[in-house]
DNA sequence: CGTTTTACTTTGTATTGCAAAGCTATTTTG
DNA sequence: CAAAATAGCTTTGCAATACAAAGTAAAACG
């Protein structure tokens, strides 16, 4: 990565990731389930998800809902009343779409973490090096 | 970091991490407004948050308020009408408080990709070295 | 055979995000 | 100088979402 003088650059590369912040994802709890099972190449059932998650079953049934309705997992019910087994796998498109979110999460956590290192002034100059004492990311 | 044979301990970690996600700041637009604030030492006012966040006035509004009923930003206005000038700096406060959520969100999105790269099997072992086959991150 | 347990689902409420409309005061215009 | 436009926020109303309490269905148990 180029090195900017002021944070003007890494600041935009923040801003379009923002773009790329895909609201299923960037949800805590959805967040969770996704770490969760992001690690599971054969996926998982709602209790390992309700237990790792320690989320209640309403809820976990409704982010499942979501993930499930955005094609982000996939589902396969077998046995029916108690003896149900909802069986959750990530799909190909999901696990593509996590990434991508990961990546975007990634560009603004380094653009934050840059920017709250070495914060820039209007008035006078950084007392780091690196940046020129511009205003940040405006124009 | 120590290494595991599972990714039982590094998603145990992401979830602990879960616990420091401060929903102040996992929020899109708030996320938006405090990775550009974060990076100015003097602050910033209304209007250079809104067009650098890309937000609607009331928009803007609304999540500027959040961050200032809970102590992350300062504001001081001054002028009236027309001529008011709202100007936002980041409390010390709130600056540890990011900082915190942005630490968080770093040890996820390490779980996270570290998961992805090399997802464990229940029925065989994995691809990759560096784990066990068993079901992650149970009990 | 009825009560309990398991494995989810549905429903109701509270919170939150968003943008349209509103407010206040300063400019500008005729 | 009165009327209209503009700037800089605020308020309001609606829609979407999160969460948990209550509900449902079937098997297990006494």
């Amino acid at each position: 990565m180029a090195k900017s003088k002021s944070n003007k650059i890494d600041t935009a590369a923040a801003r379009s990731a923002l773009g790329d912040i895909d609201r299923v994802f960037h949800e805590k709890a959805r967040l969770g389930i996704m770490t969760t099972i992001v690690g599971s190449q054969d996926g998982m059932n709602f209790n390992e998800l309700k237990e790792l998650c320690e989320l209640t079953d309403g809820n976990l049934n409704r982010h499942l809902k979501v993930l499930v309705d955005t094609s982000v997992l996939s589902v396969r019910k077998t046995g029916q009343g108690r003896n149900t087994n909802s069986h959750y796998k990530l799909t190909a498109k999901g696990r593509k779409a996590f990434e991508k979110y990961l990546n975007a999460l990634e560009a603004i956590l380094h653009a934050a973490k840059k920017s709250a290192d070495s914060p820039v002034s209007k008035t006078r100059r950084s007392t780091k090096r690196g940046d020129d004492g511009l205003s940040p990311a405006i124009g």
